[in-house]
DNA sequence: CTCAAAATGAGTTGCGCCCCTCAAAACGCC
DNA sequence: GGCGTTTTGAGGGGCGCAACTCATTTTGAG
């Protein structure tokens, strides 16, 4: 009836016990303190395999004394995503610190690297045991990065990789999925008509807009060929640059049957689509669940917002830095970061 | 630049020391033992209000010795999705022991009242802390809930939920608004077209299942009246009957467009519609990511499947059964299930 | 004012581990 | 065999709290 799942509680002197060695040489096993000859290494390391010994991280945590400091390197400015993952941080207070875990943020220039790169160069010497960061992927950011790896500073990438540098973990969406998601539900939502497909970026400079451009595109030559795609427009994320391009674009097109918007400014298209009269016709996709697009799901001008969840990925980049930090294996299910589909009736 | 977001690291000592009592006094509010006058416990949790107090959870834990134990209480048999919660509880193994948790399967038949009453009252007087419970809603069971609850013991309902009863909380969807979300994904998928929807459940007895259905029908009639509903079908959750009802279904309605699986039986609706060579026009929405869901998807058969992730649902569970035990607030947003919407280009 | 009951203080022990010191033993080299 | 070096053992202090005992003080009812 009542199967067991976990195994019974060891503890360190049992495994010195069961090795034929002392505590101070287990001790000197698990944290790779050297001193050790190999063969005994090995013996102790089989000891704690075969029986799966995990150390109390309880104990662990209460020995160490010291509470362990996370820096996270976010941009400067009214970004509302970015809004919101210092909300969730915020929500999470009571949580750290009955983990006496320290969580500063450390605003700066993530778009201009040399700015990034030197915010991260402070860091190093610091007294961090982690850093996440929105990085920007530019040699100079990489370099920064491992050096903060090398400094034995735990460093995870937050919301935007830099893939090439030698950071432990990236905590964020597949941007070139997100685009071919954007893409298929556009491409599925026109259903038989035949028309024009408008798409809007913030720049193709940065790295998530372009991949999501390059997914969009990818799967609208090979599933929706008979599509019309327009040529790219790039709002730079404001809302009134937005609405300007869209109003012209939708006057000069009365053909236009879907609109992707890739990054923020989503408002602004709205706006431009509602003032035109046509925000029903239009399938109509962007970025991200604020309680503007929430608003914009509600009545039916936006289709679909696609959304990476900023609270999942703040609490997940805090846990990634807490287990790497404790040198604890990562339940890679629990923090990967899903491609949300939303629309009105499964808003959260 | 850098602003703080955790304040020091205070203790019970410098508590006791602030309010001019001892520790004794400190620890009798902190875990409601009598004892204390009225306004000595008011002082003293103003004192840890102002100051936001967290005991340092790991020496709590560490303090109180015994393991805490959870029961998972999961039906008989080979459902997928049940398998893949347990599957999921297998892989935190490290990190339950590492926490000293025991989470033990307790396998009965959810399905029959009086046996899944008689299985949680007998866990009434055992030593488990908390318990996690598929339930049905039914007087029995939740009468039995309610004696868990009053025996100390924390319970949280697992998927299916008893709103009736005094349980903690519930880890799962809504699935009123998962029967509208295939409502209304069916209703934009199908496009301009008009023909008839198919739909085909379990049993309608279900909570769950009811529920969709409700969802499924309310949005249908709302926003898609159009279109015209067939009876549903039962299939018992069942590949081969599932595939027998739907075969025959399309031989007598050759202007099926839209089809929507309520529950399991995903495999038999599938090989209905290939072998009627009519997967590739009729849009198929079924529920629940497997290995067989996720190549329908690949293959194009199926077109949407609307999940709520297992994994989640599993480690939440033990996060609030663990918070609750602890008397920790609960992160309701972390722990919040969300209805996932799958395509092709977002699975996981 | 008296006395029992209630409230509080003071202290102890132990949870399992980290991190440190110092001594003893084993080892390898010549 | 003697030497220095490496490896190992033994032990202790301390982390913050839970849970307990027992003595002492305060309180309120009569």
């Amino acid at each position: 009836m009542a199967e067991e799942t976990a195994s019974a509680a060891l503890t360190l002197k049992d495994i010195a016990r069961e090795a034929g060695v002392s505590l101070a040489t287990v001790d000197r096993v698990l944290h790779n303190r050297p001193g050790v000859r190999p063969d005994t290494v090995r013996r102790v390391q089989e000891i704690i395999a075969r029986n799966a010994f995990q150390p109390h991280v309880a104990a662990a945590e209460l020995a160490r004394g010291r509470a362990r400091r996370f820096a996270f390197v976010m941009p400067v400015g009214a970004n509302p995503f970015m809004l919101q993952i210092k909300a969730y941080l915020g929500e999470m207070s009571a949580w750290l610190s009955a983990r006496r875990l320290a969580v500063e943020m450390v605003i700066t220039d993530v778009f201009d690297p040399s700015v990034l790169a030197a915010s991260l160069e402070e860091l190093a010497g610091s007294e961090y045991d982690g850093v996440a960061v929105v990085a920007l992927d530019h040699p100079s950011v990489r370099a920064a990065i491992n050096d903060l790896v090398d400094g034995g500073i735990k460093v995870v990438t937050l919301v935007s990789d830099v893939p090439s540098s030698r950071r432990h973990h990236y905590v964020g969406i597949d941007n070139i999925a997100a685009g071919r998601t954007a893409g298929a539900l556009i491409g599925r939502l026109v259903g038989q008509r035949s028309g024009k497909i408008a798409i809007i970026a913030g720049s193709q400079g940065l790295r998530d807009h372009a991949e999501r451009i390059f997914g969009f595109n990818q799967v609208m030559a090979s599933e929706f060929s008979h599509l019309d795609i327009l040529p790219l427009l790039e709002g730079r994320d404001e809302d009134d640059r937005s609405q300007q391009l869209i109003s012209r674009l939708l006057g000069r097109h009365p053909d236009i049957i879907g609109l992707y918007n890739v990054g923020a400014g989503t408002q602004g298209v709205a706006t431009a689509l509602t003032e035109a009269g046509r925000d029903k016709q239009i399938v109509f996709i962007a970025h991200d669940l604020t309680a503007m697009t929430r608003r914009l799901l509600l009545q039916g001008t936006l289709d679909v917002a696609i959304s990476q969840n900023p609270g999942h990925e703040a609490r997940a980049a805090v846990r990634v830095l807490l287990s790497l930090a404790r040198n604890e294996p990562i339940l890679s299910e629990q923090e990967k970061i899903r491609i949300d589909i939303l629309m009105r009736d499964n808003l959260p």
